[in-house]
DNA sequence: GATGAATGAGCATTCATTCAT
DNA sequence: GATGAATGAATGCTCATTCAT
């Protein structure tokens, strides 16, 4: 079923490549919204290909497995936010302004993954395609956990079990995250506003607590 | 039709009734430890039954389905940890003393789930079996929402957005569990001190954030 | 589960004996009306002992199987319909009043089988138990056949295909049959006058065909 | 998302075509042997699929489950009934042709049906895949009983109850089609001189009754 | 490299039958 | 003899993956 164009192996970026990479993106894309939809779990690799022009074959030319797009899916998520956080980090912030950017990194990323979940007709927040279980994960924590630990060095402070503070932190982006998400997709507030809002009550509760931040 | 048994029913104590409760027993737990390893979803009735030295057809005479054992013991898992808190709970508590036996609650709570999982060989703590994004859980959010309501306003705080608030103080409870856990199951640490720890660091975290816990 | 009450094993016709005949009898009645309103196929040994106050291994004591009750009911259903046939024959009968006889005797069977049928609350008249493809019934048939041959000879006709006729005779029986319970059901026609009518019309129908039935 | 084959499409009649087509008709073709032999409640999928040389997951590429192989079965079966008889219908019949030609149309349709049974070893004529219960079944006897009650009425004939003369025409059909069929199988008797027979005793028997048939 | 039909292992579920009580 | 829970073979069906075209 394929024809005669076997002419232009020479230059790696004609137009055989470029299809090859608008494929490989169009089955990232589709993806990504079918397991927001479904959950990662319940989604068949039929659904996501069906959410293409491609043939369920083409989705192995790219993808080992399920697994793998997912993978690749969470790889390419957390590529993103790790260079996100490290554009808005900047040398010798304090840590109240490290945890705004962090917050703030992580809350707009969200947005950002979710975009085309908010153009569905009934966008639902089910099952956030983030994992937080995943070794990759597990190492940005690591590094935002190394952040912290070295701002609160420079600050003097040092005997915070930092492995605690940095899960709390993290929690609370979590769940924060996902109310915020939420407010965004019942409309019930404008999204800059949410990310603002989330990311300063995340910060305040993180630095002072609630009995301090609303006195 | 038929007329002239009926008398032999009487005690509900037999070998078969003791039986028919070990084997619901065994199953729920087999369930409940299978659900920890693989998770919901990818777990199978197969794998249930397999933990069990009984037959694939038995599971239906107790459950109807995977999703209904789930059910069940999503619901146990409320009772019990609804029961926990409700007996914890005191009358004109401070909000500090509310937020430090709810954190104590749940800690508690989930090191009694995972006993069995400490026991295993290599004990993973994978995926908590708890799941936060059930009708029941949020029903359960909502009351933990209106306790705190209650006791800010006793305390004359009103200006707190509380659905953030207890979305962090859950985020916070959620991540610390985890943590806990692990430091449980790798012996670094007594449960009891590992329970007092973390509910010592949520609470103070949730009212006076990092910048205070530690001067 | 059972007392003690291992007293009289002598009379075989004692209370024993009684719940045992009366065991079978209801476990056949069940039978029948769930194959009536399931079919015989989809009929399950459960759906027949949930008719019944008996459990489901009791089913096993009077029957090794489905197919071994559903077999005991076609010997039942035979052995009651050529007693029935056999008591309206009479000596030196003219082949029309065998007919009027022998289509009188079936009519009024079928409506004999289906009396619990017609008690239900919507008496649907799905499948009917009989078999037609049975060598019992095949042997029903060779003994019509032989009937309609010694009475056709008695009258000098031996010409005829009797196979042929038989198969006519019976198709007819059949597919009259159940539009007569059909309308006896649907309360479009009393129940005698319904045999009757099918009884005629059959009889005529066989003898004369219709070309004479109603000039 | 991709834009640069879709030139290949063009003929529906690849390699590819022609093996679909030869699997669906395999998968057809086995299934109304096994439906013959087995009868349509007692065959399975895996029964069918067995027939054939494929796995049993390609079954459900061509047929959502049995009922609707078996619904595709039928209409078939009828499409190609109602056509024949259609054919062979022609305008101002006289009622003794109409019945000759209806008759005439089952019996050969019938011998088509089963053209695959009769080259089995052991042909057995045990349960006719034709079905009387469907309502598309039913949709064809009430167009023979308006074919039969118009052609009566042309002949002036009115006071018949066509509901059982056509009750009783199908069956005639249906018995004698079956000992037609045996007939067939058992090598008793040629196809063509069978279904002569057949058709002639079914019209006579419908028309004239049997006592006037063999004078 | 794209295609999509074929594959078959695997799952949930049913149900006739057995057997300890 | 009655009971009803346990059994496990069998069924319908799904879906990740392969491979001829």
């Amino acid at each position: 079923m394929q024809s005669h164009q076997d002419l232009s192996h020479s230059e790696p970026s004609g137009k055989r490549e470029q299809a090859k990479a608008a494929n490989r993106a169009a089955i990232l894309k589709a993806a990504r919204l079918v397991f927001a939809e479904l959950g990662v779990e319940a989604a068949t690799v039929r659904d996501i290909i069906r959410q293409t022009d491609l043939a369920s074959g083409t989705f192995y030319n790219y993808f080992k497995s399920k697994e793998e797009i997912y993978g690749a899916l969470v790889q390419d998520t957390l590529i993103e936010f790790t260079r996100l956080l490290k554009d808005m980090k900047q040398e010798d912030m304090s840590y109240e302004d490290y945890l705004r950017t962090a917050f703030g990194a992580y809350f707009r990323f969200l947005c950002q993954q979710n975009e085309e979940v908010f153009c569905l007709d009934s966008p639902i927040i089910n099952k956030p395609v983030m994992r937080f279980d995943t070794p990759e994960m597990k190492a940005v924590f690591q590094e935002v956990r190394k952040d912290i630990e070295s701002v609160l060095q420079a600050e003097g402070r040092t005997k915070v079990d930092t492995e605690y503070l940095t899960a709390a932190a993290i929690g609370i982006a979590r769940e924060l995250g996902n109310c915020m998400l939420i407010r965004i997709a019942t409309k019930s507030c404008g999204r800059e506003h949410a990310i603002d809002e989330a990311t300063e009550f995340a910060t305040h509760m993180t630095l002072s607590g609630v009995r301090h931040s609303a006195t």
